[in-house]
DNA sequence: CGAAGGTTTGAGACAGTTCAACAGGGGTGG
DNA sequence: CCACCCCTGTTGAACTGTCTCAAACCTTCG
């Protein structure tokens, strides 16, 4: 769900890695690091937590396939979803500054998940020198996702995210070859308005807004976007301009 | 500018420092931890700028005294100040997930920082073994503080946002030893609203409001908290009242 | 089949924006 | 030192995008 950042990011961190990984299919490298690791691959059911906020930190975990959310939560229950996690992404790597994990991170598909088990943090770096600074380019993708979205939400309206939002989950799934137009959104109406700070009903009228206009087709979930240059061209007209 | 989450993480990177550092008092200890690597410290003046969004990533830098903004911008000329960094936070790290930084740095003060330059990334581990570690453990708290940055603008009204600013600002002179009642705005109105996502004119009318409520007194950029308990409670009341 | 959860649409209200005018303060140059 | 000007901050009034509340519909699942 970090098309750009995340996504370049990875393939660098794999890149960097050892020769033999260098040379695999994109696609192969995480899973082959992870194995080179000797890491566990854990299984996690539609709606499981993979762990929640406040719980002592005992994994990173990193995404092999599937989608997870991430939601931080405050001490009055107000929630935000701070991001989708997919393939080739870091889960639970904000907790590192604390003892626990600072979001809950929920399956919203089937999905499988390399772990690394926090008993082995002190030791990892000695059986894949490097592994830490990797880590911190992995992060590093990730704050600048946030710093990109920290721009849309200032500067956007409510349409604007909305288009935005499809423009990425669809250049994620250019990134892992599927098609680029046809998309499956795998979470509610109102996940995607706490994502974009938007009031559920609003991302409905937003999409049938952009539906009327023929920038896009809309069926519950399915949508498919047939002119992704006029949503590109949305994000370019300043938002006082209704 | 990140009282709980970066504080508490330099604290943790400080404390799993060699014995020498760790037994200094905590002020000393960031200094302490970049003499020991060698690193250079460099002045920078009012207005002037770190690094520029764009530019090829040759060093990284940790605040040493004075405050900095660092500004996102997008292809249309878009600004987003993404956080306000202080004795003991990172700059630039950002950058690290390609080769270039991804946001401006720009010292509001008269400010001091250490510098990491980026040829010696690879060599560091070396010399200090853990560092890119704690460098990691140390970018979960930006991670942190954006996750509750984002839980507030999605959550909060322009009231409880200005007021969650001034306790954040508040928060962050307490932890430095300075009155925490008393504080001095070393940033514009327009760049309070910038970082809250309000209008410098909204920013204006929430002071004057809070003014006028006797929670706070205003004079341009001294600002004290009458009540802060009663600011405090401000954040408690759901968006939906008044 | 009924219940529960998710989606769509409408109507009205309001928080925050926009535009505009003015006031104060601090720095600069004469 | 004063006068000027620019930058910053303040306040008002009208407008509007988004929220809120409410009702209905559809799908899924027990």
């Amino acid at each position: 769900m970090r098309p750009t950042a995340a996504h370049t990011s990875s393939r660098q961190w794999l890149a960097e890695g050892p020769a033999a990984v260098r040379a695999m299919p994109s696609g192969q490298q995480v899973l082959a690091l992870c194995e080179a690791l000797g890491l566990e691959r854990r299984r996690v059911r539609r709606r499981q937590y993979v762990f929640r906020s406040g719980q002592p930190l005992h994994a990173l975990f990193l995404v092999h396939c599937g989608l997870f959310k991430t939601v931080v939560v405050n001490e009055d229950g107000c929630e935000s979803i701070t991001g989708f996690a997919e393939r080739g992404d870091l889960l639970g790597a904000d907790g590192l500054s604390g003892a626990s994990y600072g979001c809950d991170a929920q399956a919203l598909d089937m999905s499988y998940l390399w772990e690394l088990p926090a008993d082995r943090f002190d030791t990892v770096e000695a059986q894949l020198p490097g592994f830490w600074q990797r880590m911190a380019v992995l992060m590093a993708g990730q704050i600048q996702h946030d710093n990109r979205w920290r721009l849309q939400l200032g500067h956007y309206n409510a349409e604007q995210r909305v288009a935005a939002f499809l423009l990425e989950l669809s250049e994620c799934q250019r990134a892992q070859g599927c098609s680029a137009d046809t998309l499956l959104l795998r979470m509610t109406r109102a996940d995607i308005g706490n994502y974009l700070a938007l009031q559920l009903e609003t991302v409905t009228r937003v999409l049938s807004r952009l539906h009327a206009l023929g920038l896009i087709q809309v069926a519950r979930r399915n949508v498919r976007l047939a002119e992704p240059d006029a949503l590109r061209m949305l994000l370019r007209i300043p938002r006082a301009w209704h």
